[in-house]
DNA sequence: CCGGCGGCTTTTGTATACAATAGCGTGACC
DNA sequence: GGTCACGCTATTGTATACAAAAGCCGCCGG
């Protein structure tokens, strides 16, 4: 499944991210085309995709550049993130099944344990939550609302948050996720909704003050 | 800028929506480029679009075809249209600036007297309908939400609703309108909001009601 | 008669060649 | 010396050729 344009979006999106490729660096297919070793064919299929994402931005004639996300775009995507994902967890409230409910128990309490430890390993951490988080919009059973969602849960965006959680903010989220857990239990849409809009919100604010 | 790519995509989903290409029809590259007279590349560009769009779907081995689009698809897309275009008209209430908000206006008049003459054209009250909706998205002024809601906003599937509609219905779309304006010339955020969301979840119950 | 195997054909994925367009530099003219 | 125009070049858009993969069909064997 690893075609040549999926590699191409992989690693033109982690050039943007990583920062080799800074905000308002102008983009051509040829260019790409060279650090990734392909033609030009799947390196403009993972352009398109990025566009639609909005990591780059075609300036009137159809020039492309490395998008640059200011203070109050991320704050746009985590609250359309807040929305979306809250919403996730409400349908995943009353359609999840008790095996995956059970698989995200499971997930809680590693995560727990991994927050727990004397030396929190953070990328276990963000492992663990992001596969959480998947599965939860996963037993949401909406593509569209994954599809939106998959442009919003930005990783590495993530990563820059997480990197400045203390350990307080660490055991919160886990602590939240056990709530979300509570809530699939007990099948309320609401309080699942609830839930997760604090957390993504909380996470938002974390991110804002370490800014 | 009438790209070829462009042509392909709009007369592909012109195709599914019309009922041409009924759900779960097989589609290929090659027929579609054939009947749109361009080559498979733009054809693809399109069809990507339409993939992520949730036009079509491609089932395990990469065949596409026509998605299947079931009461509860629809009834998913009203609400994410009613959550995502609430925030946009939340966003607009605090932004708009008094020239769109004027233009705004007209056309809510225009509107009104569209549906106030002896044989309202739904035509009419369609195009002006759509500009409305456009100017509040515009002004939300995050491209973001425009992208999200542009795949949501599906014309013919309103126009469907819409052929439902009596006068009764429309006039009260139009004084859903005036709300608006009056909520925007407040600049209150909660107001558009409230007001955006029940325009929406009315128009989705209309729509449900007429089948 | 049924099931599996093998090649054929269709279809997608990628590379490359070609066309069109826009930006940019250079040079000539005022 | 400045400005406009022209041509060149770089870049995107489209077509086509080629590669790989997957389904389909028929054939063969049990």
């Amino acid at each position: 499944m690893s075609k040549a344009a999926d590699r191409a979006y992989a690693e033109i999106r982690s050039l943007i991210l990583s920062g080799d490729a800074p905000p308002g660096s102008p983009i051509t297919e040829t260019m790409l085309a060279d650090i990734c070793g392909v033609s030009r064919t799947p390196v403009r299929e993972a352009l398109k995709r990025l566009e639609a994402e909005l990591y780059v931005v075609r300036s009137e004639s159809q020039r492309l550049q490395v998008a640059d996300w200011k203070r109050e775009d991320l704050a746009e995507m985590f609250t359309l993130r807040a929305m979306l994902e809250a919403h996730a967890a409400a349908r995943a409230a009353t359609r999840i099944d008790t095996a995956t409910l059970a698989a995200l128990a499971a997930s809680n309490d590693r995560l727990a344990a991994a927050v727990a430890a004397e030396a929190p390993d953070v990328a276990t951490f963000l492992n663990e939550n992001r596969a959480f988080h998947e599965t939860i919009i996963a037993a949401a059973d909406s593509p569209r609302l994954a599809t939106m969602l998959a442009a919003l849960v930005e990783q590495p965006v993530v990563r820059r948050t997480a990197a400045r959680y203390n350990r307080a903010e660490l055991a919160r989220s886990a602590h939240e996720h056990g709530e979300l857990v509570l809530a699939f239990t007990a099948r309320d849409a609401e309080w699942a909704q609830a839930v997760m809009t604090g957390h993504i919100r909380r996470a938002f604010h974390a991110f804002a003050a370490a800014g």
